[in-house]
DNA sequence: TAAAGCATGTAAGAGGTTACATGATTGG
DNA sequence: CCAATCATGTAACCTCTTACATGCTTTA
């Protein structure tokens, strides 16, 4: 969802469209299209959580109203959000959250890890045989999950040294 | 798309819906429900790609057709691809691909990998200032790109001595 | 002056998500 | 016998994709 995503990019000044596109891109969410970018604006500001002004040009600039920076707390906060995408997401607007659920944020995303780890062994060892290219698949599966899973527990290690 | 996915699943033979869903999970597309899968073999038997007959109990065993078989091919072999699911369900199927376009399918996406990787180096050096999460978000993306164009280079070297 | 990038938007359609609904079979 | 798992499906809703349409501004 964009949702998150477009009231971070505003949470710290007013900006128009394309720049949220442009910030997004060079946060690595490359896949966001103006097909998508501005009907979801056009959704928030029907929400009441963004409202435009006019801004130079043709532009318009789109501002976080008070409804809107207390639904970006919501969903910044919110628990349970599994995929990789909303975690990115959360994870880029972090500085904006209460210290202490970042970690439980971390840790949560950090057992969701674990437990697929394991679900996949557990698959293996109950063997499909499995061609060269599958079990290509699936050793890179459990490799980048791991990988992942080292990449957390470095931030946690800091968010928690950060924290004292 | 998981018209790729169940195409693939049933190249080997019949397999029932719920099958279907299993293996794929096996294989580390865990996020396919019943919700997508159903009406994704509805649409399947409606292009006529493949056909149902029944099975034991109240399954239904779906086996592909002549046409679902070409048309398998087509999408297998479809060039362009970009996103990661795309790519995995593809090399999840690769063995029937022919060698030559299994390199190539490679390098396509290896050649993608590493303009990403350009891009974002740019990005960093025209230098936003990014905060402390950013910053590792767009770290984990560089190094998370660099593994991946290192597997793949695993791949192709595999796959060139393979030919040989 | 032509191309590239800036800037905003709409429309159609595909596809996915979640929740709901049902019922059989198997194992502890 | 009860819970879990097998098994298939529908409906409402939402969101994204792709393609189209327009026109300004900067730069080579």
């Amino acid at each position: 969802m964009l949702d998150l995503a477009v009231l971070g990019m505003l949470h710290d000044g007013p900006l128009h469209g394309y720049q949220v596109r442009r910030r997004l891109h060079e946060l690595g969410f490359r896949r966001v299209s103006f097909g998508s970018l501005y009907p979801a604006i056009r959704r928030l500001e029907g929400r009441g959580w963004i409202a435009a002004r006019r801004g130079t040009g043709r532009r318009k600039e789109y501002g976080l109203t008070d409804e809107g920076r207390h639904a970006f707390d919501e969903l910044l906060d919110g628990r349970g959000d599994d995929d990789e995408r909303r975690f990115r997401i959360r994870l880029a607007f972090f500085s904006h959250l209460d210290p202490d659920r970042r970690v439980a944020v971390l840790e949560e995303r950090r057992a969701m890890l674990t437990d697929r780890l394991a679900e996949v062994r557990r698959t293996r060892r109950r063997g499909t045989p499995a061609d060269r290219y599958t079990a290509a698949l699936m050793e890179r599966s459990v490799a980048t999950t791991e990988s992942e899973i080292a990449w957390l527990d470095g931030l946690i290690a800091a968010e928690r040294a950060g924290r004292r």
